[in-house]
DNA sequence: GTAGGGTTAG
């Protein structure tokens, strides 16, 4: 059967042994290859690439083997490594090329690319050494293969070594090699080197152009790429859909607009805009320019789409919140990978669909593609907005399960998970074993944010100082960090450190950043500073929602109603959109308006469905109810309690009750105080605010009742605790505290201070002593309250002329508050306090919340 | 082609 020269086509998946006894010595021709000639053996080479039969390349490799007659044929012999190559069969390749008795610079020149393509940069410089030693100078082939290597391994020494070789060869004038050069450079980071060499070429192709301009791109000089690129026209150049995919993807990072569109005409004028990479490009380009009708029109009009255009569709929708759209998408792609998976998941978690990407996510265990890194990212994150400390710990150990724990974004979202989900031990465990430089200043930010959101200032500030005395503090704080610390600052009232922070901020160039800026203004309302809140507001450049919210809060906090309601007025005329916070915000304002604005108020709640679409939650009722009954409107406010479509909880009745105390209504707040104990017979504060309310109207006995309920129930109330800062410590107090080191000198500068304000007129209201005590107990309760004992300490410490400033975690109380105007026209300071309901300033005598008690 | 920590309210 087997015949001479006749090679049989053997299917692909038949596999003879590589020698074979192939039919070279067969009956039929004694002798057959010699009478094959070399010629013919390259054109059959040349047929088992064509028609992907490597045995017949193995088969001609035997032959030639067989026959000393070939051996001298580079030509042959290349041919026969060409195929291999291209079967990706390297090792078969080498053998051929070590069988060479004189290789050339043709063979020499595809095993070095075979080498470098692969990454093998050892292998190819071995051989690039071999081949000078041999006398044969490299071609410019032979360099751009080099420098591929160096790009693949990003190798900027090689590269560089290889640059000037390839400069001493002369080789750098074509333009292929100058190409490679540049290339290696920026996949090493060293864009200025690019640029130089491409000034330098006397020639440019297309290419050139690509690469610098895609230099400038990573390097974040969106504008220089956007320059260069009308340099390459001014030279003829007219650029291809790389130049064009890669300007518009600059444009998208840089979410320039103008230039965006400027680019995208241009892709018309060529005729690119039916590319796909071009679409793919606008896609993206438009989703960051939120245009989301131009996306759906981009995508709609492409010819051809792949999955990354229907991925990027689909990221498009999530961007907008439009969810159903982004699954419709997701369910009609014809081809998903876990890129798209992917999408889908973060897609769930940005607009806060926690359980929907739970289930997508068992979905994909089950009958998905291989997960990612990114899977785990978003589903840890997902988990994390979920907020369940269960779920979370099921996600954490299957993590760990998969080995993903190596990977820095992992990391950062796995503690930023725990942080999240009431696992802050968890949290530093992970951030006490070495965390990945890269993800420092996340984690570390996570972990802050951790800790002031659990009620532990002192512990988010230390973390935050150990961080600054790090050497290389300038690269890890960033603008995230800073608005977050800004936060616990102004959380915290820390206003020595938020203004330091601000400076630091100002230096480091990020008080531009539209959410450092945000922070900053609320970090200086909290802080008792409205006048720099409004200073720093009115210099931002650029102001958006959570600015204008956070301005309205900040008139808010200092209750100034009128101004609130103004910013408000200035914020829709500016055109920018509210949203259900701002409207909270404004409807509370309408309580500290001068003139009664009730009609204001209610106008308010009904545009916010009519004219904004925003459906008014619990919260807003809530609100509403307290603007009302504070203005003494009970029955709209009874009756709007009856009709909302939300079952009543307990912030509304505490709303009504807290008015009823004002207006003295008995009646209704009777009602009150059975739906609030109904409802929370175990929250002290109910019993607290009840309390008050029998003693305001003088119904001593129903207080002293409600007492002995209290007591027999086993409540205590939340330790009211206040503090202040002072030379950057936290200095704490609760009520009759004397755990303070100076705890000596404060409680007799306090005495000194309580027979001074009386001899001013103060007199003590125990009213305000909840505890079943006898006359001179009580007094003494009463002086020894945690505000008072603050603010003894700040008069002490505080230089003259400086504000006192304290925070409290709980309502100040009324005698408190009785107490320190009088302390402030005594000793002529300035008092600010903080407190849950928001600032009382005390000066001369009065307080700026006029008649807050 | 995709990703992490934040700023307003509570």
């Amino acid at each position: 059967m087997a015949s001479t020269i006749i090679i049989p086509f053997l299917p692909p998946n038949h596999n003879p042994k590589p020698h074979l006894k192939f039919s070279t010595s067969t009956s039929a021709s004694p002798n057959p290859t010699h009478s094959i000639p070399p010629r013919n053996l390259t054109h059959l080479l040349r047929l088992s690439t064509q028609t992907q039969n490597l045995n017949l390349g193995k088969s001609i490799h035997s032959i030639i083997l067989k026959s000393q007659h070939y051996n001298d044929h580079t030509r042959l012999l290349n041919s026969l490594i060409s195929v291999y190559l291209k079967f990706n069969r390297l090792i078969d390749a080498r053998n051929a090329f070590d069988e060479m008795p004189s290789p050339d610079i043709a063979s020499f020149a595809s095993l070095i690319s075979a080498y470098s393509k692969i990454g093998r940069e050892i292998d190819a410089v071995l051989l690039f050494d071999q081949m000078r030693q041999l006398g044969i100078f490299p071609n410019g082939f032979c360099f751009v293969a080099l420098l591929t290597a160096c790009i693949r391994n990003s190798n900027c020494e090689l590269g560089t070594q290889i640059h000037a070789l390839a400069v001493k060869a002369g080789s750098c004038d074509c333009v292929y090699v100058a190409n490679a050069v540049m290339g290696m450079y920026v996949s090493c980071g060293f864009f200025e080197d690019a640029l130089d060499v491409f000034d330098k070429m006397n020639e440019r192709d297309v290419s050139s152009w690509n690469t610098v301009i895609s230099a400038m791109v990573k390097d974040c000089r969106y504008r220089e790429a956007f320059e260069l690129f009308r340099e390459m026209k001014m030279e003829g150049e007219f650029g291809d859909r790389f130049s064009i995919s890669t300007l518009l993807s600059a444009m998208s990072q840089g979410f320039s607009l103008e230039e965006g569109e400027a680019v995208h005409a241009y892709a018309l004028k060529l005729g690119l805009d039916f590319d796909l990479s071009v679409g793919n490009a606008l896609i993206r380009l438009y989703t960051q320019l939120s245009d989301i009708e131009k996306v759906i029109g981009v995508f709609d009009r492409m010819p051809e789409k792949d999955v990354i255009s229907w991925t990027g569709m689909l990221n498009g929708f999530m961007e907008f919140g439009f969810i159903e759209s982004a699954v419709d998408i997701f369910e009609k792609m014809p081809k998903r990978n876990i890129v798209s998976y992917n999408a889908l998941l973060a897609g769930f978690c940005k607009n806060g669909e926690g359980l929907r990407g739970l289930r997508l996510f068992q979905q994909i265990l089950k009958d998905g593609p291989k997960i990612s890194d990114f899977t785990v990212t978003s589903v840890v994150n997902t988990c994390a907005m979920v907020g369940e400390r269960k779920k979370s710990e099921q996600i954490h150990g299957f993590v760990i399960k998969m080995g993903f724990t190596s990977n820095a974004w992992v990391e950062a979202a796995l503690l930023d998970m725990c942080a999240k989900c009431d696992r802050v031990e968890d949290a530093e465990k992970i951030y006490d074993r070495k965390i990945q430089k890269g993800s420092f200043p996340i984690t570390w930010t996570s972990l802050i944010s951790a800790r002031a959101r659990n009620g532990q200032p002192e512990e988010a500030l230390s973390l935050f100082q150990s961080g600054l005395k790090r050497d290389d503090l300038m690269d890890v704080i960033d603008e995230v960090t800073l608005a977050t610390v800004l936060g616990v600052c102004g959380s915290l009232g820390f206003a020595v450190m938020g203004e330091q922070i601000h400076g630091f901020a100002y230096k480091s160039n990020v008080v531009g950043d539209i959410g450092v800026g945000n922070a900053i203004v609320s970090m200086y309302s909290k802080c008792g500073n409205l006048e720099n809140a409004l200073n720093f507001f009115n210099q931002m450049h650029r102001h958006d929602l959570v600015s204008w919210n956070g301005l309205i809060n900040s008139y808010l906090n200092y209750r100034k109603g009128d101004e609130a309601l103004n910013a408000w007025s200035k914020m829709e005329l500016l055109g920018q959109k509210p949203d259900h916070i701002t409207f909270l915000l404004i409807i509370s304002a309408c309580k500290f308006t001068t003139s009664n604005s009730v009609s204001t108020c209610q106008n308010l709640f009904l545009s916010m469905l009519s004219s904004y679409n925003i459906k008014p939650s619990l919260e807003h009722y809530s609100a509403m109810v307290d603007v009302l009954s504070c203005w003494g409107h009970f029955d709209e406010a009874k009756n709007l309690i009856i009709s909302m479509p939300f079952k009543p909880d307990a912030s509304i009745w505490r709303a009504l009750l807290e008015n009823c105390k004002k207006h003295s209504n008995i009646s209704l707040g009777r009602q009150a105080i059975q739906k609030l104990l109904t409802l929370e017979p175990k929250d002290p504060s109910s019993y607290t605010l009840i309390s008050n309310l029998y003693s305001a109207s003088g119904r001593w006995h129903c207080s002293n009742k409600l007492r002995q309920e209290m007591r027999l129930n086993g409540l205590k109330k939340i330790p009211a605790k206040s503090w202040i800062i002072h030379q950057n410590t936290v200095h704490s107090f609760y009520g009759r505290d004397k755990s303070h080191s100076q705890s000596k000198d404060i409680y007799s500068g306090l005495e000194v201070l309580i027979l001074e304000c009386m001899k001013a007129g103060y007199e003590p209201d125990t009213s305000f002593v909840l505890q079943e005590a006898e006359e001179y107990q009580k007094r003494h309760f009463l002086f020894y309250h945690s505000a008072k004992l603050a603010v003894a300490y700040g008069v002490l410490v505080a230089r003259p002329g400086e504000v006192v400033r304290v925070m409290k975690n709980v309502r100040l109380c009324g005698d408190c508050h009785e107490f320190f105007k009088v302390v402030s026209s005594v000793t002529g300071r300035r008092i600010l306090v903080r407190d849950g309901s928001g600032f009382h300033r005390f000066e001369g005598g009065e307080c700026i919340c006029g008649d807050c008690w």
